[in-house]
RNA sequence: GCGCCAGUAGCUCAGUUGGAUAGAGCAACGGACUUCUAAUCCGUAGGCCGAGGGUUCGAAUCCUUCCUGGCGCGCCA
């Protein structure tokens, strides 16, 4: 609808500059055409003639009348004003807007969905936790905005994959192999005094008891040896009970991949031998260094430490360089917002291997904070005292507990009251848009029973459809597709959240207002026709964000 | 000290990337169930868009200086 129109406007614009009625020539590569909020204003709206204004040494309101004149005669458009200070208004034939209707109908669930990522490839890598603990609340809003982030770039014609990087190798799998350890002398009748560094949580014991359990008791292997098997069976159980979690939260990974592979496959070394031959890396006090400050950085970055073993960046290296191989035209990490001083010596690597920065997007998702009864809830792994994911599922619901992370941007921090969430989940925002959804499936079963079955959209007379708050049903659901391609675009899938709401609300309000199975058939029929595109959106899009489209509530 | 994010109604937040009279939910107040599901709707009230300066036809949005809150600034992960 609104391309449609766009090419009217260019049309007519280069008609003006062949008549010379316009002399500049200027193009604006993309004519901007916004939705007024003022629906006085029309259904669409045009800075051109003032943006034209200055190149063509005129008043705005002049050039806005040249461009009007021709425009005038076509068929898309009902009537075309001028208005403000030169603003073009226009406002659309009702019959262009009946064609939504039938568009929605054709295209069922793959309305919303578009070809504007013409297949580039784009990899979103969320979540990421280390394979030492359960998930917490804090990954949750990570996992929910990057599935979400990936489910959109999808229906925008973009090419994912999700992946999750597995930290399985380096100091921390280290501790959780002696953690387990300790647990485990404990269990055989050794007193064993746990140390400060070790993680205390309870979730270790159980991980021992199974140990003990499958592996049997370890005798006659080294100290080292048996910190390695405790760490490989540690890290092996934690990732399945993320993915259960993960999945029960409706969370699918294309990849799982791991970082130690890294280094097996000698990834790690390839990448450093090319750094030290583009003489970016160099050696000082027995380290060997990343020159990151030649793009940007504020300081150089170790990559090997001078007892000989390797930091997270080194690792980073050959893992991002290793994404590019595989083909991905751009890369997106979800982070937690306290890495945010991790983005400068990535983007630095990437300009000194070569890569376009811009190909690494970084989304940091702004922390959340735990509060139990308007109290805040202080969380840490080693001590123990964390709320897992899970917990906050069972607690909160699987719907609401995604569209709750969903509702803010994610750069903007989220206070998460677990009483709150669950006094609130009557009367929380998932359930009134899921609650128009229901409604409507309501109406068809009603229809049903009096015999009246949704037809065909060509024999449905939509001109029925005159009331207004009916054509602005039709106008929201139009824009259902640009919403999509916006949050796709700027990785913002809390649009969509919004989208939602509004149009549950125009739904809820009609609702109220009209009925839609009335004594006449044909107007029946119309409206029918018109709820059942209306829900047809709402599925899309809850669909799309993850969350159920119940049919009764 | 330096950097990143935020500051919009009493509270929680949107604001289509610079447009016309700044919006929604909750809370408050007043109404609507004999009617396709009241988990809904209708109405009232609520604002110096943190503060100052700048850019232009036009600023919540852009540039700048401050103020406040959160988070970072390791040969930790």
């Amino acid at each position: 609808m609104k391309d449609q129109l766009r090419l009217a406007i260019k049309a007519a614009l280069q008609q003006c500059y062949a008549d010379n009625s316009l002399v500049s020539g200027e193009f604006l590569d993309e004519i901007q055409l916004e939705i007024p909020k003022n629906p006085d204003h029309g259904d669409f709206s045009t800075n051109l003639a003032l943006a034209l204004a200055k190149p063509e040494r005129k008043a705005p309101r002049k050039i806005a009348e040249t461009l009007i004149a021709a425009l005038q005669g076509n068929p898309l458009c009902d009537r075309i004003e001028i208005a403000g200070p030169g603003f073009i208004n226009f406002r659309l034939a009702a019959t262009c807007w009946y064609a939504v209707l039938d568009q929605i109908t054709a295209q069922g669930d793959q309305y919303g969905r578009s070809k504007i990522g013409a297949g580039t490839k784009i990899q979103v890598e969320f979540v990421s936790a280390n394979p030492t603990g359960p998930l917490h609340i804090g990954h949750g809003r990570g996992a929910v905005v990057g599935d979400a982030v990936a489910a959109v770039l999808q229906a925008a014609g973009f090419e994912v994959q999700r992946e999750y990087y597995v930290n399985d190798a380096g100091n921390q799998i280290l501790t959780l192999g002696r953690s387990i350890l300790l647990r485990l002398r404990e269990l055989q009748g050794e007193a064993i005094e746990f140390p400060e560094d070790g993680y205390q949580a309870p979730y270790i014991i159980d991980l021992a008891v199974k140990y003990r359990a499958e592996q049997g008791e370890l005798v006659g292997v080294s100290e080292a040896e048996a910190i390695e098997s405790c760490a490989r069976f540690g890290v092996a159980e934690v990732l399945k009970w993320i993915e259960v979690d993960l999945q029960s939260f409706g969370i699918h990974f294309d990849s799982w991949y791991s970082e130690k592979s890294l280094y097996d496959q000698g990834l790690v070394d390839e990448e450093l031998i090319k750094l030290k031959e583009k003489g970016l890396s160099f050696e000082e006090d027995g380290a060997l260094w990343l020159r990151t400050t030649e793009f940007g950085d504020d300081k150089d970055r170790v990559l090997i430490k001078s007892d000989g073993s390797y930091t997270y960046f080194a690792s980073d290296v050959a893992y991002h360089m290793e994404k590019f191989d595989r083909g991905f035209n751009r890369v997106i990490d979800v982070w937690g917002a306290d890495h945010h001083g991790y983005i400068p010596r990535m983007k630095a690597m990437l300009a000194g291997l070569g890569h376009p920065p811009e190909a690494l997007e970084v989304l940091l998702i702004q922390m959340v904070n735990l509060l139990r009864d308007g109290k805040p809830y202080i969380m840490g792994k080693r001590s123990g005292n964390f709320i897992t994911l899970k917990e906050v599922i069972d607690e909160v619901g699987r719907d609401a507990c995604r569209f709750f992370f969903l509702m803010r941007r994610c750069d903007s921090q989220l206070d998460f009251d677990l009483e709150l969430a669950k006094q609130q989940s009557s009367d929380n925002p998932v359930y009134y848009v899921q609650y128009a959804h229901a409604r409507v499936c309501s109406i068809n079963r009603n229809a049903a029973e009096s015999g009246m079955e949704l037809l065909p959209s060509d024999v449905v007379d939509y001109s029925r459809l005159e009331l207004p708050e009916e054509l602005a049903l039709v106008k929201q659901l139009a824009r259902f597709p640009e919403t999509v391609v916006g949050a796709a675009l700027s990785y913002e899938p809390h649009r969509i959240i919004f989208y939602l709401q509004d149009l549950a609300a125009q739904f809820h309000s009609y609702y109220n207002r009209q009925r839609v199975l009335v004594d006449d058939p044909i107007t029946s029929r119309a409206r029918l026709a018109l709820v059942n595109s209306v829900r047809t959106v709402l599925a899309n899009a809850l669909q799309l964000l993850g969350l159920s489209a119940p049919e009764r509530m």
